[in-house]
DNA sequence: AAGCGAACCTGGCTGC
DNA sequence: TGCAGCCAGGTTCGCT
């Protein structure tokens, strides 16, 4: 499910809930998601402090008031939902605000509050560590992490050099999270339509030979950051699972010009919007305006 | 080294 | 209606 915006909206949901308040008990209904959960993860929760809730690249990041973080991946159907202490507050409940699937609430994290902050995930791809705050950069999973698309680095001369002497696919290259991190099949599809670049083409052609940024590094990254504040602002894109911590639905996904659009017309070009396999993994694109 | 396909797991949709 | 097959927003592992 989340890319870098379902992600940003999950933190932005969870952030005034969560930080300022203890952990008063953890109900961990199985041992593992993707991975075993850490070994005394309860104990290890209960009683600490929230400080602050970052994001990292599609992680979020929990502060804790001892020596650890919290470290939580939502993976492909992970959704976070928050039930403030005598039941969904203001106004009317929100139509689907609770899964119809409850099997799959794997964590309920209880506050000091009141509130339960509750994690559920169908397809068990994502998972939840402890780490100490010092081994952060250094940790396996964050240290080959590559720069956040929305930060200082993203700019044309960034991406020349990231896909200078890179043969594979400008689609693959951009999904790898050890060079830009936070971007999914869905915003490398938009992205890539918005900047008329074919997902096909080598990444090194967003390269100069003496390896500076052309014309279509530039372009590409500024519209990179563009479709990530879009969807942010939205919400984020509700396909499946994906919902904000109030119930609601993101809604970005009104907005897709070509990502599941395949047989439908071009918004740009008129031209015909194709679905190709690469890596696996199925690419939109328009064959008309993308080159 | 880089690039690609398979695997992890469940649910929803399509087509026979 | 039922069932087989395919597909899904991510990441990692193993094999060229």
């Amino acid at each position: 499910m989340p890319e870098l915006p379902e992600v940003e909206t999950v933190r932005r949901g969870l952030e005034p809930a969560m930080v300022g308040e203890r952990f008063a008990a953890i109900d961990l209904r199985r041992p593992d998601l993707r991975f075993p959960f850490p070994e005394r993860f309860t104990e290890r929760l209960t009683d600490r402090r929230v400080e602050g809730l970052r994001r990292r690249a599609k992680y979020l990041i929990a502060d804790l008031d001892g020596a650890e973080l919290l470290i939580m991946h939502l993976g492909m159907s992970g959704s976070f939902r928050i039930e403030k202490a005598g039941g969904l507050t203001h106004g009317a409940p929100l139509l689907g605000a609770r899964p119809k699937n409850s099997a799959h609430d794997h964590v309920a994290f209880e506050l000091s509050n009141g509130t339960r902050i509750v994690y559920n995930d169908p397809r068990r791809f994502g998972f939840m560590q402890l780490i100490p705050r010092p081994e952060f950069a250094a940790h396996p999973l964050f240290k080959n992490i590559g720069i956040e698309p929305l930060g200082e680095e993203l700019d044309g001369a960034t991406l020349a050099r990231l896909f200078a002497g890179r043969t594979a696919p400008l689609k693959s290259v951009l999904l790898d999270q050890t060079l830009i991190a936070g971007l999914g099949n869905i915003y490398v599809c938009e992205a890539l339509h918005r900047a008329g670049l074919s997902p096909r083409r080598p990444a090194a052609s967003l390269a100069r030979k003496d390896g500076g940024p052309n014309k279509r590094a530039t372009l590409l990254a500024r519209v990179i950051r563009d479709v990530l504040n879009e969807a942010v602002a939205a919400g984020g894109s509700s396909l499946r699972d994906h919902r904000q911590t109030d119930g609601a639905l993101g809604y970005f996904q009104h907005s897709f010009r070509v990502y599941g659009r395949d047989n439908e017309p071009c918004t740009r070009c008129g031209g015909k919007v194709r679905r190709i396999t690469q890596s696996g993994r199925a690419t939109f694109y328009c064959g008309g305006c993308q080159r």
